[in-house]
DNA sequence: TTGCCATCTCTACATTTGTAGATAATGCTT
DNA sequence: AAGCATTATCTACAAATGTAGAGATGGCAA
């Protein structure tokens, strides 16, 4: 079974993006994309790396002198993680005021509003099968 | 001038909501409050708070022999960070991704998606103005 | 005035997170 | 076979986070 709340800190969040781009990846690769960003040797990327396998968030595979990552949970599950942590800690569990404060931060345009409310329309429909 | 980005920890947002609840107020209340849910120490929280004073997320000030508390950010501050913080981790600073997988989240009621659309309607009114 | 209770101060320590160097092993190239 | 480049291993260390005990202090009740 997935891991059921998956948090990641935010150098985590960092590679494991990458991974999701590059996977099945070695260490070295995920270095090189980072370099720009980060500026990460690449002892930090493979500390970081292992620890996340041993947190269950990569998966590693020894080919010779090789080890190859994957992600071990999905860009959803993570995401969903993080807004559930967000929602438990900073609203206390309540969707509605932490939709609305989500609104009110960001500038969304009329096209994207608009976007929404055909997803709102389309959530009510499953809603009330 | 207010911090433009809060972020707190998953234990000073603990302590957090219960000052906002109850500030001015003093270290004692606060472990008193809290002793159900967390089991903290006095010494646990009198620790998270002065280091919550160190980064400015509280103001103490001191009165005889009594330290009383006050929140320096504001709920909605720190809401909004904790948001910030999400988008830009989990969601490439994208934010309909992010409303969407909200939806897609919650198990929202009929009425509380009402309520979204006519708050997206009206965001659209004072968008185009 | 004596002692108790509430509150504070200081120090401590384990774990997690961020960061990386030094050294070893592997395997390709000549 | 030797050397070079790539990759890996192991160890380290500072800062942040979570948690708390021991002892000092101040004020009130008897």
């Amino acid at each position: 079974m997935p891991k059921q709340t998956v948090e990641l800190t935010e150098a985590e969040w960092t590679i494991i993006k990458t991974v999701w781009e590059h996977e099945p990846c070695a260490a070295p690769t995920i270095q090189e994309k980072l370099h720009r960003q980060t500026e990460w040797t690449y002892s930090t990327v493979r500390t970081l790396m292992d620890r996340m396998v041993a947190k269950g968030l990569l998966t590693a595979e020894k080919i010779r002198n090789l080890t190859l990552y994957q992600s071990a949970v999905t860009r959803q599950q993570a995401q969903r993680g993080e807004l559930l942590y967000a929602l438990k800690n900073a609203f206390n569990g309540a969707l509605t005021p932490m939709l609305q404060c989500l609104l009110e931060t960001g500038d969304l345009s009329s096209e994207e509003l608009t976007e929404l409310e055909s997803l709102i329309k389309q959530k009510k429909m499953t809603r009330k099968r």
